[in-house]
DNA sequence: CGGGCTCTTGAACTAGCTCAACCGGAGTGG
DNA sequence: CCACTCCGGTTGAGCTAGTTCAAGAGCCCG
């Protein structure tokens, strides 16, 4: 079982992703949810019609090909908002990395608050414009520039401190930036041969030449 | 000037997109634009503030990196609307693959109007949707499965039938794939021999075995 | 103290890139 | 009407970045 074999190995994530729900489901705006690491919020496929913010946590948004292969395309951290459908279906699975408390929101119900409605509108601007500048990191960076990328970006999400806590495996940091964990692992340790980073533990970075990264990151 | 040097050489396209633009600036709403093809409709940096529907021809959006490296996030065809930014300037460029008619919208006009920005939120949710499932393929999915998906998306975006136009060059499928424009031959080659398309001409293809094409898709 | 995970590191392999030559259709001019 | 040229596309040969496979090393938690 451990043995994975070839490409076509099924990926981890989708065993271990746990269906531990609450039971209240979110009815009315602003139920709070809390989710314990690695928990499935909701899946592709699944009913859509509630939004969700991040209250605390980390929440990852990802595609899986039929084979296991997945792509992360967002990693949510407080403050942040998810789970926004055209139709009446999920079209990708969003999970906690870390345990997370979630807010829930009735689509419908923000739709009908104009105040609510232009932040919507506001979030998916940003979320498009987020979305195609990744999408230029994965198509046309090579590794170095790409985890170099993720640190900063990291860095700048987390409060812009020296030290960036990566709350995710390596596995999550290569299925979003589109490498294996093997090379993330071998980028991060260039990184710190060239004095670009420091790292405390695996999880914790110091970003020890922040004009260094930036120039890495291309 | 001919003798591309290695992986830093300019992409050609930025001297190529041509400045060519009407002189009325469209300030009221429907404003119908003719460019003719490679054409900059507008540039990353520039202010923003109208957004655009395409009336007829392809329009390509993309991003660029000081190298020159490039990634088209989309193709937009008739019907297609873009030009959405949350801020005051584009993050991305908007140029037309061959020439076009387009008609420019203001923003603010849009946004007043509750049925119009009923409409822009649902194109934008729809766009998300597109940029996370292109960003699986790119980040996941080798050349041949890229290739084979690029020609059912532009199948069933054409119209359905088995002969389809791309009417973009090869270096604007591989900038798209985040391949080379060699690859995307090779590909469209070994589709050919595997009988799956038919090459008619460089750049029409029809889709002789759309269930083996969806199978190589993944 | 032991059993899983996660992470790192090494060695070999390969998909896709790079570099280079050539091909063919669409103007263009003699 | 043919020769020439230009540009996009194809094809080949070799190379390399990143993957794959494999073996260990930490490390957290019972």
């Amino acid at each position: 079982m451990l043995t994975q074999s070839a490409a076509s190995s099924v990926n981890p994530y989708i065993s271990f992703a746990r269906r531990q729900r609450p039971v209240q489901a979110p009815s009315r705006p602003g139920i709070v949810m809390n989710f314990a690491r690695s928990a499935e919020i909701f899946a592709d496929g699944e009913a859509s019609g509630h939004v969700y913010k991040v209250l605390s946590g980390v929440v990852r948004i990802s595609k899986l090909l039929p084979d296991g292969r997945r792509q992360i395309s967002a990693f949510h951290l407080p403050g942040d908002m998810f789970g926004f459908e055209a139709e009446a279906q999920h079209h990708f699975t969003a999970e906690t990395v870390v345990a997370s408390k979630v807010a829930a929101y009735k689509w419908s119900s923000l739709l009908a608050n104009s105040e609510a409605s232009a932040e919507v509108l506001n979030t998916l601007l940003q979320g498009l414009r987020i979305t195609q500048e990744h999408l230029l990191r994965v198509g046309r960076k090579n590794a170095l520039e790409r985890v170099a990328a993720f640190l900063i970006e990291m860095g700048e999400r987390g409060g812009g401190g020296d030290v960036v806590e990566l709350s995710m495996p390596r596995h999550d940091i290569a299925d979003y930036l589109g490498l294996t964990l093997e090379t993330v692992s071998r980028m991060l340790a260039e990184l710190k041969a060239k004095a670009a980073i420091r790292l405390k533990s695996a999880r914790t970075v110091e970003l020890i030449d922040r004009e260094l990264l930036e120039a890495m990151a291309a």
